[in-house]
DNA sequence: CTCATTAGGAACCAAATGGTACAAAACAAA
DNA sequence: TTTGTTTTGTACCATTTGGTTCCTAATGAG
């Protein structure tokens, strides 16, 4: 049941909803049609729980690491999230979906704005970390302004190679010192 | 045949490339499928030439506005780019392609990035306008920031209502005295 | 007007779509 | 082993898919 999630997600993260059809999605999941059926009731539902263990899976490990890393300045942490991925064109699953499908899903948009408000908490945690004297409202700006940088990250580094430098960039938007 | 084009670029940017069948888009276009396949070839054709119609609509227009408009600060007038949209939860073409179709399409990607390489231009044109003695590649290195939140913007702004405060977040990232 | 060319529209098509029905098989309880 | 229950695989279904054909209606040149 598990791996069957996974690789729900796999495929949903690399391929969106509307071009992933059944038989795609059945031996991702190494599921026949009526096993299927009768745990998922749908591709509908399959997709949200896919949502749903990205959310448990990715999304858990990357606030893990945005929470626990041992750096020096905020900034050097929170350039993990702009770090080569090895599969960049399948970017964030959810970014995908905010764009495919939140606007015609209110389920998926409420799961991302969920998911999206874990990452934005984790940052403004991290920033406040390093820089205590900082008041949260300002905190959460440059939290908000990182999260929507990642998004575009994540956005553009489909259909390009990404470009680097992120840390000293973020050093700057949280006025740290660039090396 | 322009109007037809604005119906495909209107149909493809409110809804993608797989989500869209041809009766919606021979509908939104004013076209039959006899008159459709002969001008377009088929329905990947067309998505190419939607895209070449926003480029030459939509793209152009904000570059121009970009270029043109009479500000005080180069945050002024880069605000512009997060305006708020009558119409958010379609997003921007070029993020939705990107993030949609790029990775399975390179004829898509191309045109992604050249698209998007205008608007970094014109945004790295603005900062230089107001900014004369900042070297070139700070300037660049700031409009590629920029055009990354766009895109972020883009992407979260069809999921959840967009935040606000943007010429302010983007003058400290222009180091602009926020007002 | 005549004729050639083009554009438009509707019937049609094979293939693929998401989803269901149902029988066989695996399993557990007795 | 027998029985009842759940899981799994397969054949099937109506509908929709993108795309083609072909006939008719305009259109324009002479």
């Amino acid at each position: 049941m598990d791996t069957a999630l996974k690789g729900a997600m796999d495929i949903f993260w690399r391929q969106g909803f509307a071009a992933t059809n059944l038989p795609d999605l059945l031996s991702a999941m190494g599921l026949t049609r009526g096993s299927f059926y009768k745990a998922f009731t749908d591709k509908e539902t399959a997709y949200l729980k896919a949502l749903d263990y990205y959310d448990g899976a990715i999304v858990s490990s990357t606030v893990d690491t945005l929470t626990t890393c041992q750096t020096e300045t905020a900034s050097d942490c929170l350039a993990l999230l702009f770090a080569a991925s090895k599969e960049p064109e399948r970017g964030c699953f959810i970014c995908n979906a905010m764009v495919e499908m939140a606007p015609v899903n209110i389920r998926v948009a409420t799961k991302a704005n969920h998911m999206s408000a874990r990452l934005r908490d984790a940052i403004q945690a991290r920033i406040a970390k390093h820089h205590p004297t900082l008041d949260a409202d300002r905190a959460e700006e440059s939290a908000d302004l990182i999260l929507h940088l990642y998004f575009g990250h994540q956005a553009m580094g489909k259909s390009t190679e990404a470009s680097g430098q992120w840390r000293s960039k973020i050093a700057h938007i949280l006025n740290e010192s660039p090396v």
